[in-house]
DNA sequence: TAACTAGCTTCTTATATAACAATGCATG
DNA sequence: CATGCATTGTTATATAAGAAGCTAGTTA
């Protein structure tokens, strides 16, 4: 079973925007500091995902844990920009998510150098070194994973969910043949 | 020398290691 | 009161994606 913990989206609008006078608009739930980076970021409370927003009028969604929370922090972030006159028309845009980031469970112990091989060490990485996961990237998918000794793993990369879950159930059948084999 | 490309910055999120800093508590 | 060890906390490492803007390097 997947859990999402991380939707990335973007969208843009058709508006050019000064950002240092956006910002002084919209107050402190912006941050802008063009010296840092030229996007403003903008995230109405503390633990909601972060909106930021460029110049030309592109924009990120980052932090949502669902699909749902990322299209309501969008149109929240379009009613802000309506009722402050900042844009006319709030539908002439499109908005996509880009990557889904999802944890899953193997439910026991993996032997990570046996993986590597297994599942062909020209699709992964495996450093423990350099960083404790083990990097499988399956041929033919956008989605990369990371596996961890202790059965916990991550997908991310994935532009749909479809994919992220065909990705997983993929990763779970290679695995038990592995295990099997041995 | 100009134009172009590639790579980095910022941010989010789970995962797990090591290396470090800073603090807590006990013993001499 | 000082030293030693333990615990907690932070940072780094790596992954994907979007964005603008800067720098560095290559090429014509």
């Amino acid at each position: 079973m997947l859990e999402i913990v991380n939707v990335v989206g973007s969208g843009s609008l058709d508006a050019e925007f000064d950002l240092e006078r956006v910002a002084a608009d919209i107050g402190s739930i912006a941050d802008y500091d063009p010296d840092k980076y030229p996007g403003m970021y903008l995230r109405f409370a503390e633990d909601a995902p972060l909106i930021t927003v460029y110049r030309t009028g592109k924009y990120i969604v980052t932090g949502a844990d669902s699909e749902a929370e990322a299209q309501a922090i969008r149109e929240r972030f379009l009613d802000l920009l309506a009722d402050n006159g900042m844009i006319t028309a709030p539908d002439d845009e499109w908005f996509r998510i880009q990557n889904f980031v999802c944890t899953a469970e193997l439910e026991e112990p993996l032997n990570l150098n046996a993986l590597a091989i297994g599942l062909g060490l020209e699709s992964t990485e495996y450093e423990p070194e350099q960083f404790p996961g083990l990097i499988y990237r399956p041929t033919g998918a956008d989605s990369v994973v990371l596996l961890f000794a202790s059965g916990r793993v991550v997908i991310t990369g994935s532009p749909n969910l479809d994919e992220a879950e065909e990705t997983f159930t993929a990763l779970q059948e290679a695995v038990t043949d592995l295990l099997t084999v041995d």
